[in-house]
DNA sequence: CACTCATATGGTCAACTGCTAATATTTGTG
DNA sequence: CACAAATATTAGCAGTTGACCATATGAGTG
């Protein structure tokens, strides 16, 4: 039953995909529409290589899908379930962290802001 | 505002306790009840310190809780939100899965494994 | 206290991964 | 074709982390 092994190597991939916070910056900039890669760049703050490297790393994983329109290259999600997990998590974060913190207000916000992408 | 920056970074961290095959097998033994470090070394196969060292981690962040019998440490899965990110991740993966192959099958019983979990 | 079993920890090494700089590729324009 | 803009790729470095071995701590027993 090797197979099961290989189950819990692609969950855990999967996983990895959003354990960096570069790339959730960058998923949670696209959750409004689609953006190109400049456009990506200046959001969040990047180097053009930098970006384009999480980028490609999403799209071959199936998070994003892509389209070219001229030079540019506009990215956008199509997992359905980004979202819900990174909302999921907040919200597990935010249920252990003091009330008063400004770190759960952030964590509150982002939640509800993720909600209204869909 | 660096409080987002920090908000990402705490829900990358999250993810990161997840994307480890084997924190997710440990996690996985322990969804149907409490289990001694050494049960867990058993189920998963795995070193003593191993094991110890993915536990204690497990614990720092949260997501499980221990308890002290005589000279055996019993450890339990408390973050209520686990089993649904493991469940969505497998279903949106298996979904992205040749029909036909035998991971996908895998895939499916993983999520209903852990849907009996509660 | 000596001894055993169960668990935790320290040190070390190898593998992985993100970042950067430089370069290649692709597209549009004249 | 020459040139510029947008994106992708390659190579190298640095920080992180998981696994292993040895050892330390703690609990139970006599």
């Amino acid at each position: 039953m090797d197979e099961l092994n290989k189950v819990f190597e692609s969950v855990a991939e999967y996983f990895g995909l959003l354990a960096e916070p570069t790339r959730l910056k960058i998923l949670h900039c696209l959750c409004n529409g689609e953006l190109a890669v400049n456009e990506v760049v200046e959001a969040v703050g990047l180097t053009q290589a930098n970006a384009s490297r999480h980028l490609n790393l999403l799209y071959r994983a199936g998070v994003v899908d892509r389209r070219r329109d001229g030079s540019q290259v506009f990215y956008r999600i199509v997992d359905p379930n980004f979202t819900d997990l990174c909302r999921t998590v907040c919200v597990s974060i935010a249920s252990r962290t003091d009330t008063s913190s400004p770190r759960r207000a952030s964590l509150l916000r982002l939640e509800q802001d993720l909600g209204s992408g869909q």
